[in-house]
DNA sequence: CTCCTATTGAGACTTAGTCTCAACTCTGGT
DNA sequence: ACCAGAGTTGAGACTAAGTCTCAATAGGAG
């Protein structure tokens, strides 16, 4: 899973320096989703000497490759998810954070009644499911 | 559109103070999203006296309500949208910073469909749709 | 009109994210 | 292997967003 996120920045001509494959390796080893903070704590943690910026700007290169995918939770923070480069969306769940992908189950058409209602020319959309996972449900069931 | 505020916060026993109407005024003159900075930005320019702590309370106390919407704009930034408390989703123009609510199209099914493949328990959701309004359409057609 | 409590402004504080710049390190070419 | 230069880095200043505290103030119920 580094190596994924590590030869896709490859072949899109970028270096592999130190840092970066560092805090590849701290990306795959997490679970779900993770903000700019974990990921600059993770690497406190190990003294790894890598900067803040580092850490903003190797996100903002994976972002824009759609390596990483923002999620806005919902109490307002920023975070990140690792994920495949296709369009789809995501179920984070609020107890544990753990992240699933869905892929496409009849959004398009969602969108395209809303254009036709409104009159808008839709770009792009974003659409955040959020609830418990499996586990946290049978671990705390009905709460 | 300010009346309507200010009534919605007197029915749910929250003081009706200057700083409040004030505000409320201000939101009900904006057209589309603003940002609370965008709010603040007014009432310094007129000078009104109001804090930045103010501010934020105030667009705390209208989301709680769902008097106000908080939205998460593409480039990250949280923005506010007045509407009505039901539940929708909002269509951000991504030129003018136009808003139009969208009722219900549909997606329920998509969440329920996403809970059956997952096994999430789905508690809520948000979708946001990016585009350009008919009238940015017209004033710059097919950019 | 009075009193109690909610609310306020000021400003310190925290957190998120950006920017600059000199120093460093990949990597392709030799 | 070596070199050159462009891409990348760390440090830390800086900006912006948002929170918190606390003494002073002002709604509004009675």
């Amino acid at each position: 899973m580094a190596r994924e996120l590590l030869e896709a920045l490859d072949q899109a001509g970028v270096r592999l320096t130190g840092p970066r494959r560092e805090l590849a390796a701290l990306i795959a080893r997490r679970q779900g989703h993770f903000t700019a903070a974990d990921l600059l704590a993770d690497a406190e943690q190990r003294s790894l000497g890598i900067s803040r910026a580092t850490v903003f700007r190797l996100l903002e290169l994976l972002a824009d490759r759609n390596l990483v995918e923002r999620v806005d939770l919902p109490d307002g923070r920023h975070a990140y998810v690792p994920c495949e480069p296709s369009h789809h969306h995501h179920l984070v769940c609020v107890s544990c954070g753990a992240i699933s992908e869905v892929e496409d189950c009849g959004i398009e058409a969602v969108t395209a009644e809303a254009a036709r209602r409104s009159g808008f020319e839709i770009q792009s959309h974003r659409l955040e499911l959020f609830g418990r996972c499996p586990r946290c449900q049978n671990v705390e069931p009905r709460q």
